[in-house]
DNA sequence: CGCTCTATTGGCCAAATGATCAATTGCCTT
DNA sequence: AAGGCAATTGATCATTTGGCCAATAGAGCG
């Protein structure tokens, strides 16, 4: 039980340590949530004590909304790079809708959802949280309106095909991968896209 | 800061007193929810000692999915009886679907949200949750069933109705309740219903 | 009226949390 | 190589949490 010693004491310059602490923030929020990212669990991860952390975030808030946004932002730039890779619109499209189909996305949804609900009572996450929510809306505004599809309003169906997504989510969230539910909710946010811009995704 | 001492001492009968909790409980979950209700908050509201509430409830746990099944269950049963008292499957519907996207229902979005979310590393919310989802789905799929309407599989429309109105949930809960995205989202949840049970609700 | 039963109290514990601060020790500069 | 700056430690605080238990006192029964 006695707090492990660490002999590696290592002296990091104050940029490295800083961005050491964000990442390592990351990964708590990933894999455990919101809840897990205490300043004594942080800095056990980081073999550091805790105070060093305070040094760096004097308020632990302000980490949990910097390591929020910072997900959020490299999942976004992520999938629209792998999307605008892609030759035709349709393409595009459909590559993102396949990468946001994926299985592997149900970390992230979890820590959005974990975040939606934390916001109510943190403002710092709160701003990171409609400040992610507002990225998400222009890139896909942005796909959708550059690829002269068949909508009147591309910033409405942007908003449409992202609460479909949202409503996948909290299925992801609460039903094991593979319960059947899934499958139904895969197939709506597929022919709920095709509607919304007029294609054909062509996927099964 | 001291602690007030109640001169009211009161002595209830054992159900009487439960129940008492029980109800102070949803109250306290509607308001400010899940994380809000520990132990000494709720004894303070009941003008009562913390112990007595462990007296009752030796897990807080336990109470907090009591309450949330309790609320749950009864705004079911709420929008169902409404909705049934209605003469015609579609004006059921109809009724249904303008209750679900009554500003009011904002805190009880809330509260799922939260519910969802904490149920991670709560069993027994999550058992509550999953026992709640499941009677949503089962009310729905035989309000639809028995409708006679033109979809192939009630059960699967139902599933996909009450995604769309997840969805819209969580827009409920971070947006303002007369942000723009809000009337988009609800046309969206009012024409995905159309367009599953080939219907016009009649709706703005 | 008085007695008994038990609902209720008040006090306490251990654990975990965010935060602060003087003291130390490692790295860089000169 | 030596000194100084600051990154890092270790210790401590005030709060809040869930939970436990002996003592008390209120309500109903005889």
């Amino acid at each position: 039980m006695a707090t492990m010693i660490n002999p590696n004491r290592k002296r990091l310059k104050p940029d490295e340590r800083r961005a050491d602490m964000l990442a390592k923030a990351c990964e708590v929020l990933l894999e455990d949530g919101i809840g897990a990212l205490t300043l004594r669990h942080l800095a056990a991860r980081l073999g550091v004590v805790p105070g060093l952390v305070n040094h760096y975030f004097p308020e632990i808030e302000a980490l949990a909304a910097e390591a929020f946004a910072a997900i959020a932002e490299s999942e976004v730039t992520a999938l629209f790079d792998a999307a605008l890779a892609e030759p035709t619109p349709t393409a595009q499209i459909t590559r993102l809708i396949v990468d946001l189909l994926e299985p592997h996305r149900r970390g992230v949804s979890l820590l959005w959802l974990d975040a939606w609900q934390a916001s109510r009572n943190r403002a710092q996450l709160r701003g990171a949280v409609i400040t992610a929510m507002d990225l998400w809306q222009d890139r896909l505004s942005t796909l959708i309106a550059n690829g002269g599809f068949a909508t009147p309003d591309p910033a409405a169906s942007a908003t449409r095909i992202l609460a479909l997504i949202d409503g996948l989510s909290i299925q992801a969230v609460i039903d094991e991968p593979d319960a059947p539910g899934h499958a139904i909710l895969r197939g709506m946010v597929i022919t709920g896209v095709e509607r919304e811009l007029g294609i054909a995704l062509g996927l099964v």
